[in-house]
DNA sequence: TATGAATGAGATTTCATTCAT
DNA sequence: CATGAATGAAATCTCATTCAT
């Protein structure tokens, strides 16, 4: 019989390919990288271990695809706001969103798991800072757009870290504190990073 | 031989406990705890493998006792704060070294790694949490006994989570960042962590 | 669509078979055997690999095809010379094309594999032996009719043997020695195959 | 306890690493290198997979260690010839030793292994050529002290490498022959030799 | 005739842990 | 107290073979 025609084969590789990943994400969430077994992501993903490696080279270019993955998400959640013609007030109105995510434990669980790599392993940090790059210039952009008076890189550069390490942090203790209290933290929240913004 | 007393014998015993711990801290700052291999260990504390087994049960309370000492060491530092007359400015005043310390790649890899762990591993994040509360309890104090005006429970928590948040963010960013500029990152933390603080 | 004639269909399919003898021939002198997987084998005959069980119930058939055909070639190599007036002194002249094949690596190579395998696979061993015993009737015949005296059939087994060494270990010491001296190697090796058929 | 004294550790050590050499001499004999798995081997020595790894670093390096043992007793069994005064004589008079060592088939197939992988494997050609080429230089000295006349080196290698094809294919035809007579043989082999020797 | 997705067994290697000495 | 030989389970990865299309 003659084969299928090509789309339709990319299109199920393609479709095979993201339900390795989703896969993936969850078993690495919960047991992180090296806890993970391929054994384990092959019978999350309900596909033969050998069969993963057609899609995969090794288990390492899995990780590599889900950090990847995760922060072209994030990048790409922040580009709309560069539209925006009102931009500090409208990045302070919606931080109920990009809050919850970073309170949300299995959120941050993967976040972390993605930071220890990156604290060890060359080809994903260098992964994680190509796309930090892309984030701080993209956000770098907005603070100049928003802002009521000229700013010189390096204020711009410290505004968007400690902003940056804000979230960060946020994300980090909701691993280590037991419970936040979401909306106590957002109302101090809220006037902090106008106070950075605007200083 | 007459047997030695048994003070000295205990001494010695607490000495080799702790030529483990550090050959541990130094090989899980490196390589992870799911990295450093108990082999790597033994060399590293110039110890066989096997003795290792008669101070630590196994792995896992190795890496316990790590998180332990870790987070002991992070209270102590705070601990002298207590007795200052005007603990805001001291605080502030001595900025320094902890942002020193938390911009370290070595340290901050193995605060990431102890997260990672707390992620997953139910008795890390019982240990994690416990000193956290512990420093919760202290840097609360902190802050009523420094503040200007008499302050309620959810405040103090949301003034510590965010103060924290910032320390916590700094870390992540000193892994994921290229390189920091510190003094153009303290020039913004300190009007920022002094605004939270007066809020 | 009129089905093709079954002789069209024939050729066709004994070309695809020698594609895959060919590519598979090229795979297993670089790698050998065990060492050129079906998915290699399939990429150099431009083939699927599915495709190659049409054609070959396993590898082991492959193998087994390629040792009857290298075999076969060797066999028709020398069958002209049983139509020769003057047999001892066509085999020396003739030695030239022959040696050069024996001190080629590749070459080599492809025979030692086929021996390293026969040594331990039944089948092949079968195979290489049923070859062998028609080169042994074969060189026989080329012997009796080119000695200048009537031979006993063992004496005929020890000289077809005793230069059947010859040329094997000639192909042996292409391997291990890094480079032979084929000149320097004639000079000798004439003279010596004369006294072995002359004696 | 005390540690036992390093003499003693050491010795049972490479008894140990003998051990597994001979089993993996007895494996790699019966189902080559690639055949013989690193379990096969651990029955075979009587010893865990695991434990292997104590004394080798992989597989690759147990058959390196094989391939050079081999070689050195080869090198070691013509060494005494070095001593003798009438060394052609000596050669040929002790030649029935040798022959059934090249004609044992376990011997054979174990050298064709060897030569197989020599074909393909970078480190073992460079282990066999290094001590071919010893037993070059031996067999070289041995060639110009017996022989009557001076000879030039290229005589000399041309010697050597046409004595050695004469034993190194023996030991093919001991695996592709049904049965060789050895006898038979040895009365056309000796002769053939003077010839060489003579030349 | 032709494809290549899919499987699952098996290979090498690592490593926490135990135990005889 | 101290060693490191020894185990065996589990991890990653490869590959011959099958089968739906």
């Amino acid at each position: 019989m003659a084969p299928k025609p090509i789309a339709v084969e990319q299109e199920r590789a393609s479709k095979r390919r993201n339900q390795v990943l989703e896969a993936a994400a969850r078993c690495f969430r919960l047991y992180g990288f090296h806890g993970s077994s391929m054994a384990q992501l092959a019978k999350e993903a309900g596909m033969s271990v050998g069969h993963i490696y057609h899609y995969f080279e090794n288990k390492e270019a899995i990780i590599d695809a889900i950090v990847q993955k995760d922060l072209d998400e994030w990048l790409a959640s922040i580009q709309h706001l560069l539209n925006s013609s009102n931009i500090f007030e409208d990045m302070l109105a919606q931080l109920d969103d990009p809050i919850r995510d970073w309170l949300d434990p299995d959120y941050a669980a993967l976040q972390i798991e993605i930071l220890a790599e990156a604290a060890r392993n060359a080809k994903v940090v260098a992964i994680v800072r190509a796309s930090h790059d892309k984030i701080r210039d993209t956000v770098g952009e907005l603070l100049r757009k928003g802002s009521s008076r000229p700013l010189t890189q390096t204020e711009i550069d410290s505004k968007f870290d400690l902003i940056g390490a804000l979230c960060d942090g946020l994300m980090v203790r909701a691993i280590h504190s037991g419970t936040l209290d979401r909306d106590n933290l957002l109302a101090l929240l809220r006037p902090t990073i106008r106070f950075i913004l605007e200083y």
